[in-house]
DNA sequence: AGGCTCTACTTTGGATCCAAACACAAGATT
DNA sequence: AATCTTGTGTTTGGATCCAAAGTAGAGCCT
């Protein structure tokens, strides 16, 4: 999976999250190796690939479609990682945490608190915060004891709404969105005192919950609907 | 992905879990084709498929190497199909269950006592109880509101100990696999109704606790050590 | 003698060619 | 007139060829 090959898995990936293909529409080796400029080798690899991260779906016997996601799908590709981080959270918190970790996340804490210490968000906050929390994310997954929980987060992560990255969407309501930030951060450090104290179901409640926030938290921080619920 | 292609990761596959290449060891794309007696071609397309699945590991920038699974490993896959079974057995019971489901879970269960009803177990009994279990955790999984949990667990189950029918290993004591089974019978029943009754959180846990049993279970039921615990 | 570099070989990735399977359509038969 | 059958065209799967990248080994230089 040298450049090329990588490379066309990730463009057909981002193609298909920017919606170049309708949903459930059928894709053909050739059109799309032609559309990519590359034979149609790499073409067959990346569908392959592509099935199994689930963005595409076999069409009968012939070829692949795009598949079609519905609120139910996003909503349950969200309740699945919370559900997994949350595992990783519990388990963490029962083999306890060590030192290394406890500083690590605190980095990622500290960060948060000086990121919102100002009272009002920049643009590009938000990408200093899509760091820092993929980091912070990272950090606790990484440290479940078996990247089996982190491997499956990652597939579940190639449906492009479920990653917890996508948080920040509107670019516009920043102050809608630096609400939303500031009950994230309290989560996160929620979330490390109860790694802190050895309390498994707590922190894997917060964990859960802490997933649902670019999806039902919309609606609470005000302003009307918006672009806060499903995509 | 015709008969040969898939019969390549099938094959591959299969070879993995009877642990035909050692862990660790390193998977050239000409020796497996040789191998198999097919060209490169179906042996690329299959090793990104099993990449995906994680039985495949990148070895460097030089192809791949079968990946080793610890008893860690083996611990947390079997933890993962429990939460996210817990997951769908707690949407279920929120959304409250079908009529049609309710009667097709009734005919597991009657299925399971009817195995169990003579008091012994034979040899025959262990592929009839797999098959009915694989339906009732099917038809739980399959009617979760979207195939996006059944996606999780089902790349969850590529791991070849993770699997739910992967209960039932050791047919020389029947006796105490008749006790597991006696267990796992009951815990269906108690999951179909804490379903009934809408108990979202009781259907969460019992199916959690219930992904343990080919795990943790066997060392409770008595005759020593044996292959009750992780393989 | 140790380290660096250059070369040769191994291995993977991409392109193209050929065969097989499937779908669609048109024609023939009952 | 409806259905079955046959034929053609499209599309995918498998094999082979070529190029590029990487590794290991040997030789040379310090």
């Amino acid at each position: 999976m040298s450049n090329s090959d990588k490379s066309v898995v990730s463009r057909l990936r981002k193609l298909i999250g920017e919606g170049a293909y309708r949903p459930g529409e059928r894709l053909g080796e050739v059109a799309v190796s032609e559309q990519l400029g590359v034979s149609r080798t790499p073409v067959r690899l990346a569908f392959r690939t592509l099935e199994q991260e689930g963005l595409l779906q076999r069409a009968g016997k012939r070829g692949f479609m795009v598949r079609e996601f519905t609120d139910a799908d996003v909503l349950c590709a969200v309740e699945v990682r919370g559900v997994l981080e949350g595992l990783a959270a519990r388990r963490l918190a029962e083999q306890g945490l060590s030192a290394d970790l406890d500083a690590e996340l605190q980095v990622w804490i500290q960060k948060g608190r000086e990121l919102l210490a100002k009272g009002y968000l920049e643009e590009r906050d938000i990408d200093a915060w899509s760091e820092l929390n993929h980091h912070f994310h990272e950090a606790i997954v990484g440290s479940a004891g078996s990247p089996v929980i982190g491997d499956a987060i990652a597939r579940n992560n190639h449906l492009p709404f479920a990653a917890a990255d996508s948080i920040v969407i509107d670019s516009e309501a920043l102050d809608r969105e630096y609400r939303k930030l500031q009950l994230a951060q309290i989560q996160h450090e929620l979330v490390v005192q109860a790694l802190r104290h050895g309390e498994g179901a707590r922190a894997e409640m917060l964990m859960r919950e802490h997933a649902f926030i670019g999806l039902r938290y919309g609606e609470l921080l005000g302003l009307g609907a918006g672009p806060g619920g499903a995509r």
